[in-house]
RNA sequence: GGUGUCGUGGCCGAGUGGCUAGGCAGUGGUCUGCAACACCAUCUACAGCGGUUCGAAUCCGCUCGACACCUCCA
């Protein structure tokens, strides 16, 4: 019997603004779609926040026994710069800049992005479609939607007629907007556009004669819409309705919203049961934006090459401070943060090692079962991972006791202990232990003992002199040495 | 201006009517040749004002403050 059938999870909504019990559409099955990266530039950190919280519930629903298929696209047809009709490609300006071709562009960039994922110890996801991947499906749902009369050509362009739309239908009922107010509140940007109504947003561009990427298409030469990719591809491989909608909360408004019109003016129905968005990454308190200088891109948190913060993070440790907040909140990046989620996570890794030396006892001071469904509990009630890790926590604090002799478990819980500690840690989180054998560590760990012996023999010998000279050269070169009772060990700094 | 979100202890950050979340820092202790590490203990807050209630951080109203979207933005 799979998991999740004695799980319950709530998921709040952004469509109800509710937590709502999540139930697949095919029972056992799960379609999840979150919208990609454009990838004209390095991936940009909130970004990589907002896969990372959903890498986190694609893992648990896996965890769980369901079979997911999660789709996140690669945006490489670029959105347009501006709404005027002369508006370049953000992909051809970048290329063009650089002097090369836009799929060259586009190549770099992908590969970066996964390059960043892999660091971080992402899943990949079941299908990873790209935007120039889908152009005759795009055409194709483009037809449909002026078929179903929602959308009109205007000089080799295709709009969607929102207002028309709305007649019929409810446009703006994710970002709980109404047309009204939108007419009164839509800046009108320059007075040449070919829209009837300034709401209206393209399906089709037509492509200026400078413009590199483009394509055929019945209304003339031109590219997609950058709403229209997501619909295309999201429909195409989780069907016209699918369970989860997954992306940052800045898409909502008008992305997601176009999505959903789209779909109810191509297919008849509004696509997704559950929407989710991610909250944004701050840094200091403030907003990222390059235009202020505010901003740090993954490579520079990674290998502390930046001026925010006072040493390099650990991919294990970023994943650590992201899941002690709730994806649905906004995240504050601080050096304060990341030095005590740093503690927190060593912590968190040094109970699940001491874990493995553990004795079983006759009787248990402690009800794992219950411990056990609390984790699943948190983790049920819309992906609370900061509850969970108060919970890995309660546990960690268990394993000392353990340890001590001052608690005892029998080996059956001490099995599910550790199961469940391991499954949550490293499935569900998707954090790495710090301890972790690669084959280059058998042999520095021989050579340390040898070390430790010397400075052993020593202390014994109480040339102090020695002892901590040996101590502080390993520590200088990121070896950190622990007595105790039971003897000398050591870990090192990643 | 419109729409929405939010203000929790030194810091981060959960929690939605009564039962100390958790982490970090601090403090006290255990351990140690001294340390570090680790472990144990401890610190009890909910922007302000009013209201509802036996009881509110949690519900309602107002005030102040922060933020997001409305335009490319993850």
């Amino acid at each position: 019997m799979p998991l999740y059938d004695s799980q319950t999870i709530k998921i709040y909504n952004s469509l109800t603004g509710e937590k709502e019990v999540f139930a697949p559409i095919t029972e056992g099955n799960v379609g999840m779609y979150v919208c990609g990266p454009t990838v004209y530039s390095n991936v940009h950190l909130g970004n990589v926040r907002t896969f990372m919280s959903f890498d986190m519930v694609y893992r648990y629903l896996k965890h769980l026994g369901y079979k997911v298929r999660y789709v996140r696209n690669i945006t490489d047809a670029g959105h347009l710069e501006n709404d005027a009709d002369s508006g370049e490609d953000k992909i051809t300006k970048k290329a063009r800049l650089e002097q090369i071709e836009p799929m060259e562009v586009v190549q770099r960039y992908t590969l970066d992005f996964h390059n960043v994922l892999k660091t971080l110890n992402f899943l990949p996801p079941s299908i990873e479609p790209t935007a120039t991947g889908h152009i005759i499906e795009q055409i194709e749902l483009v037809k449909t939607i002026i078929d179903n009369g929602f959308a009109y050509v205007v000089n080799g362009s295709v709009y969607f007629d929102v207002h028309k739309f709305n007649k019929v239908k409810e446009y703006g009922k994710l970002s709980k907007r109404k047309l009204e107010d939108l007419i009164h509140n839509t800046r009108v940007l320059d007075g040449q556009s070919d829209k009837k109504n300034p709401q209206d947003f393209a399906l089709w561009k037509r492509a200026e004669p400078q413009h590199i990427m483009r394509w055929p298409s019945p209304w003339g030469d031109g590219f997609p819409g950058w709403h229209l990719e997501c619909t295309a591809m999201s429909t195409k491989y989780l069907g016209d309705k699918f369970d989860i909608h997954g992306g940052g909360m800045d898409l909502k408004f008008p992305h997601h919203e176009c999505e959903i019109a789209q779909n109810e003016a191509a297919k008849g129905c509004s696509p997704v049961n559950y929407w989710m968005h991610a909250n944004m990454l701050h840094l200091n308190g403030q907003r990222m934006a390059k235009s202020t200088g505010n901003t740090v891109n993954p490579h520079e948190l990674l290998s502390g090459d930046n001026d925010f913060f006072s040493k390099a993070y650990s991919p294990s440790v970023i994943r650590f401070f992201n899941a002690q907040s709730s994806y649905r909140s906004i995240l504050d990046l601080t050096d304060d943060g990341l030095l005590a989620s740093e503690k927190g996570y060593n912590r968190l890794m040094e109970a699940i090692n001491t874990l493995d030396t553990l004795n079983s006892g006759n009787v248990s001071t402690f009800n794992v079962s219950e411990w056990r469904q609390k984790c699943y509990d948190a983790m049920n009630d819309d992906f609370n991972s900061p509850i969970l890790i108060a919970h890995l926590f309660e546990a960690s604090k268990l394993v000392n006791q353990i340890k001590n002799n001052k608690a005892s478990l029998t080996s059956n819980d001490l099995e599910i202990l550790k199961k469940t500690m391991n499954d949550f840690a490293f499935n569900v989180l998707g954090l790495v232990n710090v301890v972790k054998e690669d084959s280059s560590a058998d042999k520095l760990s021989g050579a340390v003992e040898i070390l430790i012996n010397l400075r052993n023999e020593a202390r014994q010998n109480k040339d102090f002199a020695l002892s901590d000279k040996i101590r502080n050269e390993l520590a200088d070169v990121g070896i950190q040495l622990k007595d105790s009772r039971e003897g000398t060990t050591f870990t090192t700094n990643n």
